[in-house]
DNA sequence: AATTTAATGTTAGCAGTGTAAACATGATAG
DNA sequence: CTATCATGTTTACACTGCTAACATTAAATT
């Protein structure tokens, strides 16, 4: 006996796209199968979602909240290198790990940010927490902290898109030929090519 | 009077397709429609791409080879740390203006490059280039030559990630706020920005 | 408390999609 | 000259995003 209102039918379809996205990709994620999912009738998320791609910017949103936990660094006092090393490290794990909800964070599917508050939000407060572990490192000014933000923001953004590659070929590639297998020994040593990229970058 | 074989369908579905493609991005680009355009049924161009991911591959295929010309320097003789900043202002120019195509390239819209061979070879092709630059520049071993060209490729591949998004917001961010301002700053002094990076990266 | 209103759900339907199967045409190899 | 096979077409199916018209119920207003 269920009501005809289901109740708390937004966060469910968030939840479950969510889930979806990341299993099969932000393209194979229909609005049906998730209305089918959640036991609704096949026009009911409108009611929630004007088109598709607010709900996909409503995934991306929780996306980037999740990204933003998972590179953040429990230390009120003093930052060492190894801190951004390990969330540069966090990052990157979160991009490969979560592939396809990076995707649609990162990609095309939501145009632009701006016409979606929360997911602005959420983006920018992702970087603002980067941007303060930097300036929590040394007594630098704002515009050199920027510089170290985006130049390790980049570096990390980066490599989770070169990796992701290694990981869908797999074992496949051959040694010594090509990207993959570059980036591949990169993969296994990653903490120490964030060390070395990091100490180019800051000097202490 | 048109004869009922088309006779050079294949290309012109990818001409067609890099095209759209590039316009309204790949989630949009449709067999049909594409079909359509060049005046040919339905299911006709299932006789040259077995699904639409093999269509993507074509697409993402081509995108490789624009990429790599893109980033090719003339210069067989000396290779100084002024070419690799100009390889990477390439890099990030071609990203930019051909975010969709560059999107299609680099995220989860093809799944495993392996299964398309001229896939797989365009885009190793594409790091081996960057490669030679690099080994052009300095007599470092070869590990040291693919960790400075893999870092300068993760840098570049993200500022293209994060660029685009301050492309996208245009000029309706707020002065100083979030990391669109931030990336903003870095978009108008790209040049100087890379050169910083590779300077802590090579230094001569 | 009764009634209006707005939020949230349903049904029916349109135009468009990927793709498979069966068939048609015509270029090319024997 | 004929048989084969690559390449085209027609038809069909199950699916998609989305709209419009209507149903139900929770919340706001009188």
């Amino acid at each position: 006996m269920k009501s005809y209102h289901h109740g708390n039918l937004k966060q469910e379809l968030i939840d479950c796209a969510c889930k979806l996205c990341e299993r099969d990709g932000y393209t194979k994620l229909s609005i049906r199968s998730l209305a089918k999912e959640s036991g609704v009738s096949q026009t009911a998320p409108y009611r929630h979602f004007e088109t598709k791609e607010t709900l996909y910017a409503a995934v991306a949103t929780e996306g980037f909240k999740k990204l933003s936990k998972a590179c953040h660094i429990d230390a009120d006092k003093k930052i060492t290198k190894k801190h951004l090393v390990e969330i540069g490290c966090n990052y990157i794990e979160f991009g490969l790990k979560n592939a396809n909800t990076y995707d649609l964070m990162f990609g095309t599917a939501v145009g632009n940010f701006a016409e979606y508050p929360e997911l602005l939000e959420s983006a920018n407060s992702t970087y603002e927490n980067m941007r303060l572990s930097f300036s929590k490192l040394a007594s630098d000014s704002d515009e050199v902290i920027a510089f170290k933000c985006i130049t390790l923001w980049s570096m990390v953004h980066g490599l989770v898109g070169i990796l992701r590659k290694v990981q869908v070929v797999g074992d496949d590639f051959e040694e010594g030929v090509g990207p993959i297998s570059t980036a591949s020994f990169i993969a296994t040593n990653l903490e120490d090519h964030l060390d070395k990229v990091l100490t180019g970058l800051i000097q202490n």
